[in-house]
DNA sequence: GTCTATAGGTGGATAGAC
DNA sequence: GTCTATCCACCTATAGAC
């Protein structure tokens, strides 16, 4: 077991969850003192502007949901099955009520420093790859069935499912971002 | 031709813009003041709170929306070609570098007023509510084939072309939503 | 309807003691 | 590392003159 998570960490896991169900100009430092019981000064210790806090942030949630997808592949060897977990991710950060991270940064991107506009696009660049490999298998392997290219595919594929997470999310219904994930699943069968 | 927009249509045009372009926490009162050329003070004679001015804004969103659906209807009569209208509308948007306003409010929804909320939903029900009608039509005329219920579809289509239009944005990129929105249409086809 | 002036609050951020 | 104290910019909103 790793030791009860540091500071920093605790800071990340309070502000991850805000900007997810707030978004990043949601919330302010004074929510994460709140929440941590510390002072807002001391969170200018570790993270001196928000905007760094925001770039560490998008960092570590591409690093866990990388981890995440390296899991996939390390359990599951058919490609729509890896599909299917990928869409079980989104899933339950719906059922938590939560937006995804980074489409959440997606909607605000109009107000975000560069550094983290460029991370955020990185997130779905990885996204994109990994999908592109999947679903390159799938056709290969004659378990996948697409017109055009794997990388068309991919992008239209995660932007149905953050599209479909974001509003399933105002309605409070889990169901209606399962079925719309499980038909657009559906439509790669081969 | 009408008369010189009123002020209070010219204080919504503004909010407009910076809603689909910042988000209802990413300006303020100061930024319409600052592009009408007025005081901030003048702002509220016409909307007393910000919470009015959205609610304001959202109204005047679907009642255009549901005025160009309705135009659909009278110029087109084959169903998936008031699709293709229909995604038209999302990808003019995107090529002025704008979010659906209630795409964007989707995002924050959590931090916004409860009247907006509703508004908002009621929003996407008229959306959903019209391309039923329209899946219907072509399912009945066989020029659109789909499983399950018109109302899964409709709602699984919003949540694709928001999404896909939400990353676009991000990317500055108005091919990447012709792409899936293209992808998610085809997927219909008779 | 629009203005000046201002209230009352919150935002992110810093200095310096402990 | 965390605190107190504080700064200053900005926010929404109101009162009252014009």
């Amino acid at each position: 077991m790793a030791a009860v998570a540091d500071t920093s960490q605790r800071i990340l896991d309070i502000a991850e969850r805000l900007v997810q169900t707030r978004g990043f100009n949601g919330f302010s430092y004074a929510d994460i003192a709140q929440a941590l019981k510390v002072t807002k000064a001391s969170l200018h210790y570790h993270f001196p502007a928000k905007a760094d806090l925001g770039a560490r942030l998008i960092e570590r949630y591409e690093a866990n949901f990388v981890r995440a997808l390296a899991k996939i592949d390390a359990q599951a060897s058919d490609a729509r099955e890896k599909l299917r977990r990928y869409a079980a991710i989104y899933e339950d950060v719906v059922r938590d009520n939560r937006m995804c991270l980074c489409g959440m940064l997606a909607a605000e991107y109009g107000t975000l420093p560069k550094p983290m506009r460029d991370e955020m696009r990185h997130f779905f660049d990885a996204n994109e790859k990994w999908l592109v490999g999947v679903l390159q298998q799938g056709r290969k392997d004659k378990t996948i069935r697409f017109s055009g290219t794997a990388s068309e595919v991919a992008q239209s594929l995660v932007g149905a499912l953050e599209g479909a997470m974001m509003i399933a999310r105002s309605y409070g219904e889990v169901g209606r971002f399962k079925a719309a994930a499980d038909r657009t699943l559906a439509g790669l069968a081969a």
